[in-house]
DNA sequence: TGTTAACTTGACACTGTGTCAATTGACACG
DNA sequence: CGTGTCAATTGACACAGTGTCAAGTTAACA
């Protein structure tokens, strides 16, 4: 093992990751993360003031280790609405598994604690950019369907694409990844793209 | 108040749904709501053995009240795919307003209890039986798009009408009820119906 | 040798759920 | 009139998990 020299707080967070992905977000204790990585429970409040704090960290950590922006720079570089739709779509279906258990554990921190409920509502704001983005290159390519109005549409994609429907689709419906983003960008497709027979 | 005679058991039930309703299904302990029954925390226990069990006779209470199965009539008398999923769509959509406050509560239970989840699930297994009949109507009609097969599709809707989906367009994006079920209506048609141009 | 920082140990406060036991008051039955 | 029973009350308590606090240990560094 090569973690006995890495910092202690790295180390926390390494062991804080490894047990939200492991148990899918739920039932993670401090006293649990704290046996996971070698120290007392005490002294992970010694770099994290509380579990939501912990939490938020986490998340942060694995974005820096996952290189977000790398995975955005195909849809970014896409030359038309239809095309940038369906890279965002897929690099965020493709995204989400990698970080669901930190992004679950947030999730239900949400109910008690209002630190972890603004953290996610954060994200989940950048993440709407992405849709609202997406769905803007269909408006100027004047390939939004005209049904939708940009905002409508940027929330219907938002709110489709959150992480508890993809919860929902690959673990309770037992789709695959691949199928989650093969359907995901075909609903898109049909619902926001003209002439998409 | 013609509350003093009500069977206790039916007051507990009232208050329950009164309060969920009013806190949006945050925050409401037993405590309380034996104090706006006007009982012990402990009377509580004696005609409901936890808090669990309390929201699932709540939500059976309020089915009850709201009389689901004759909202539910106009979508099984429709004679098309495309109307009876219309119709289904605006009876769903018009109903999680009325019951959010308990669902929500109920949702949020799951994370620790494992009887409110199986409890949720079964609820959620009846709207999903609602989605699949859709979805079949569409598919003898010949008129479901080739793309998705029945079960997919099925899964799909589904998804798309969970209750969460709700709250994030209603409550976080601002849109009325009126404007969720017109667009999950033109989302679903674009998305599963053949020839909606 | 002394100081400092990181960490440990153990005790404890707090919240909300659920349990237990003793008690009260009302009503009905013989 | 007494007795049983039922619904409800009161107060104490166990339990989990988070977070706090104080005192003590260890090792590096000067």
């Amino acid at each position: 093992m090569s973690s006995e020299n890495i910092e202690t707080r790295t180390r926390i967070l390494e062991a804080t990751v490894r047990m939200l992905e492991e148990h899918g977000g739920r039932g993670v204790r401090m006293g649990d993360i704290a046996k996971e990585s070698e120290i007392s429970r005490q002294a992970v409040y010694l770099h994290f003031a509380s579990r939501t704090e912990l939490l938020v960290a986490a998340t942060r950590y694995l974005d820096e280790v996952l290189d977000v922006d790398r995975r955005l720079a195909p849809s970014r570089a896409a030359t038309s609405g239809v095309e940038r739709l369906a890279l965002y779509i897929e690099c965020w279906g493709n995204y989400i598994p990698d970080i669901f258990g930190v992004a679950k554990a947030l999730l239900l921190a949400q109910d008690t604690d209002e630190a972890a409920a603004a953290a996610w509502q954060d994200r989940m704001l950048a993440m709407r950019e992405g849709c609202r983005a997406a769905i803007e290159a269909l408006h100027a390519d004047g390939t939004l369907t005209p049904e939708w109005s940009p905002k409508k549409a940027t929330d219907a994609l938002w709110t489709m694409l959150l992480v508890p429907n993809w919860e929902h689709l690959t673990i309770k419906c037992g789709w695959s990844t691949k199928a989650y983003v093969r359907y995901m960008k075909t609903l898109a497709q049909r619902t926001f793209v003209v002439d998409s027979k």
